[in-house]
RNA sequence: GCUGCUAUAGUGUAGUCCGGCCAAUCAUGUCGGCCUUUCACGCCGACGACUGGGGUUCGAAUCCCCAUAGCAGCACCA
């Protein structure tokens, strides 16, 4: 009896269960190679993946490159780059305008069965004609009269925008949207960069196509796709195929970087941006730029689920994902922002032992050796303090003419610093620094850091007091980090 | 305009299908405290929401209606 009770309560843990997906599921990422993966393209990606690894199956990556005018040829490469790195188990690769005769064969099918036909009404003339739900003459003619015209688009015999196949629907749908849309289109210019066409599938029925031929059986997609999936199914009705299961995300909104291709595209040409990892784009590469892990990234798509609400992206979430990631791993150094150098009068010379984790003594310890003048951040000699202590080394205490300082040495000891409420802070030997400079969204921070930290290159390690940052570069003119949250 | 979808704290999310266990979950955020030679991590506490109005019912976040708001689609893009 009691178990009776508490079943309906039981908690839900991650993403709700898949109707019918019990005996596993094949589920696939569609992307348009036309650029970077970003965040928005994480959302479909992560999602996916998760189900698949819930469920078992199969994951495919297709590539939807069916207009030629939305390919970038690097975008190939640069897609599967950004898959790999966010971690996805992709279980095979399908390109699409490898099977353009694929389609090609289909659709023949589909027009001996009636279900579509080839229409060569001048466009704006068919748009005036379905908002009246009204038939062209071209859907009466017969079977054979499309058959015809359809080897004739093929062929070479009509010009871009000449003709078109049109799936029959329902002329009296309420939504026009629905009305007999298009499924082929002919496209002289511009060429496909990986194969010679003519005749290109619309994304409703190369879609409907591979799906059924790859044996997808759900389907995660945003909701700005509803309407094609209504679209879609009537392709499937024709052909007396079974539909997958359907769900749609609501739009997601992110604030605070770019995401549309063409405008980063604009602004790499104009040099605005240093490229598609800039920090200030929205790209899986820029994160990655800027110490973001990518399990972090999935983490955090999965944690917003599969709503159809419209949500707006929250960074401190995905940050916070990447903290409980990266907290326990990164190694803590001293970068001094601004640093000021000061010259502390009676202070013995002394080697600080400093733990590279405070939550790991295995790991060591770095050590700096202090001889007379130490490195400190500017921020922290507001005119007026008396003390701040350098943690692992001693208290210093400041004598302040005007706006001035002297420092002198304040003792060891670390009950003196807790009872003037010293600030503890980081601080470098003046002998043995490199130049470090901290890159924000904001701007760029100059200061100083551990040599130690050369070591880290392309790792995220924690500048004490200041955040978590990634090592980016490490060159003779010293270390460029970027700062990746608090 | 037409067609459709949705509405829980600052943000994300659970609960809504099958009304009572929900004075509503978890996370994040903010604030306070503890811990600490980092303003990190960890721990404790506080703050904070069922869009509005009707209806059905003994009882509504949950069902119905209306209003409002937001979104999507209405491309020979995906």
């Amino acid at each position: 009896m009691i178990t009776a009770l508490s079943e309906k309560h039981e908690k839900k843990t991650g993403l709700p269960d898949l109707e019918g997906a019990e005996k596993g599921v094949v589920m696939r990422f569609a992307p348009n190679p036309s650029g970077p993966l970003h965040i928005g393209h994480a959302r479909a990606a992560a999602l996916n993946d998760a189900y698949v690894k819930q469920y078992g199956g199969r994951y495919i990556l297709r590539i939807e490159d069916t207009d030629p005018k939305r390919v970038d040829p690097e975008a190939y490469a640069t897609v599967q780059e950004d898959i790999r790195w966010l971690g996805l188990g992709i279980t095979e690769v399908v390109t699409q305008s490898d099977r353009l005769p694929v389609y090609y064969d289909l659709c023949k099918q589909l027009i001996e069965r009636g279900g579509a036909y080839v229409c060569t009404c001048d466009n704006e003339h068919f748009k005036e004609l379905k908002q009246h739900k009204t038939a062209c003459p071209c859907r009466s003619q017969p079977v054979e009269k499309s058959l015809e015209l359809w080897q004739k688009m093929l062929d070479h015999g009509f010009k871009e925008g000449e003709a078109s196949v049109r799936i029959r629907t329902d002329l009296n749908h309420p939504d026009p949207a629905m009305r007999d849309f298009p499924a082929f289109r002919i496209l002289d210019s511009p060429p496909h960069p990986k194969v010679k066409a003519h005749v290109y599938p619309l994304m409703n029925f190369s879609v409907v196509a591979d799906d059924h031929l790859l044996g997808v059986t759900h389907v995660i997609r945003g909701k700005d796709h509803i309407a094609n999936t209504r679209r879609q199914r009537f392709i499937y009705d024709h052909f007396g195929w079974t539909v997958p299961v359907y769900r749609h995300y609501g739009r997601m909104g992110i604030e605070g970087v770019v995401l549309s291709t063409s405008q980063m595209r604009a602004g790499i040409n104009e040099g605005t941006y240093s490229g598609w990892d800039d920090i200030r784009l929205g790209t899986l590469r820029a994160l990655a730029r800027r110490g973001i892990l990518p399990e972090a990234v999935k983490n955090a798509m999965i944690a917003i689920g599969i709503g159809d609400v419209d949500i707006s992206f929250s960074w401190d979430n995905l940050y916070a994902e990447n903290k409980k990631l990266v907290d326990p791993t990164a190694n803590r150094y001293f970068f001094v922002p601004d640093p000021v150098e000061a010259r502390i009068e009676g202070a013995p010379a002394h080697t600080a032992h400093a733990m590279l984790h405070p939550s790991d003594a295995a790991r060591g310890s770095r050590t700096l050796e202090f001889t007379g003048t130490a490195l400190l951040p500017k921020a922290e000699l507001v005119p007026g303090t008396a003390m701040l202590r350098l943690k692992d080394l001693f208290n210093v205490k400041i004598a302040w003419n005007g706006d001035t300082p002297s420092f002198s040495y304040g003792g060891d000891s670390l009950a003196d610093a807790r009872a003037a409420k010293a600030h503890i802070v980081q601080w470098l030997p003046a002998q043995a620094t490199v130049p470090g400079t901290l890159l924000t969204q904001e701007g760029e921070i100059k200061g100083a850091c551990e040599p130690a930290v050369r070591a880290e290159l392309g790792k995220v390690v924690q500048f004490e007091r200041v955040g978590f940052v990634k090592i980016d570069t490490v060159g003779v003119d010293g270390v460029r980090a970027y700062f990746t949250h608090k």
